[in-house]
DNA sequence: GTCTATACCAAGATAGAC
DNA sequence: GTCTATCTTGGTATAGAC
């Protein structure tokens, strides 16, 4: 059995992405994660908030290295955005539309009311907008457009997150794919006509 | 002043995008509307979820008109998603960054918890990407891309909430306007150049 | 339609034995 | 590190006078 601590924090994370941060409570928390409440505040002295940042960041991180992943073993650079809506919609389906991101639940609940976790989510957020606009840089787009198409991809995987889960439906994360992967084409080709370097 | 129940639905709406479903309670909302705890359940004997409903409709059916009014205004079908932004923009701005939206927040919080919540969020979304849809088509894109569109856009816009709700800044919402308005200049040139009609 | 009072329960957090 | 017990506060919802 994996150590209480990451129990608690995988535990957190299922119940987070079901409920949200308002609607998990620490008993069902403790349930979960098979950690009594005792233990909790032993690993997370702050409470509820201290173990939510945790979960953003460590949650927050594993993102950042899938998409590095899928951007890694794609045929071309389009392609990997496409890979990634593909892959989220298998995840939705597989677990009957649970939100594959808590970050983001939690960012839009909590973002005027905790200063602590709006600036974590914030921190993971900028962390995956710099990834993807590395990786378009690599591909040949000019930095800035690079830059503004990684808010846009964060934006619309957040915004699809929820389009998908209320519907439940995965139809509209293939229009993402295609979309964002057009957006990318067009940015790589029009930098290959004009190029600056 | 206004009627109560309108009253009522007014300061839930403000209340849930500040601090979402289940960090708003009935004693706020009270507070907040200038109504007894009796009022409400008189008026939403439902409690806190049909409240809630009542909120997701009217709140929903406002912004579909505020898109149907902007695009109308618009003086191309482009430039209707890049004015869209830079109102939200606006709006974020003077609002010290409250969610504009309670629809997409509330739906991500009880997607798994409240059908008859995740419903009527699903309608109201349906009804957007409609709207989208008519204006796309419309300007002379093809029923099916223009539906795709459709999707991204309310994707996009919901997601551009989460993302500048949590970074504090306006800065991507115009990245997502210039995004749009591309595909979308993109998908009427599309269908110009292979005309179905 | 609006008011006060309250029933009932669960929340987050803490104390102190082990 | 983990346990049980408990404090305090606040939640939703209801009852019944006016």
């Amino acid at each position: 059995m994996a150590e209480t601590r990451d129990r608690i924090i995988v535990a957190t994370n299922e119940l987070f992405r079901r409920h949200g941060y308002n609607g998990t409570s620490l008993s069902q928390i403790s349930e979960a994660a098979n950690a009594t409440i005792g233990s909790i505040y032993h690993f997370f002295p702050g409470g509820k908030e201290a173990l939510a940042v945790a979960v953003i960041e460590t949650t927050g991180t594993i993102y950042r290295e899938l998409f590095e992943s899928i951007a890694r073993e794609a045929p071309d650079p389009a392609s990997a955005y496409v890979d990634f809506f593909a892959g989220a919609a298998a995840v939705l389906e597989e677990s009957d539309y649970i939100d594959p991101c808590p970050i983001g639940t939690v960012a839009r609940e909590v973002a005027n009311t905790s200063e602590p976790l709006r600036i974590a989510a914030a921190k993971i957020f900028d962390s995956w907008i710099n990834a993807v606009t590395q990786h378009l840089v690599e591909a040949g787009v000019c930095t800035e457009q690079a830059a503004e198409l990684g808010q846009v991809f964060v934006a619309t995987v957040e915004g699809m997150f929820v389009l998908s889960r209320t519907q439940r439906s995965t139809a509209s994360l293939e229009s993402a794919g295609r979309s964002l992967g057009q957006l990318v084409t067009q940015a790589i080709d029009d930098t290959t006509r004009t190029p600056t370097s």
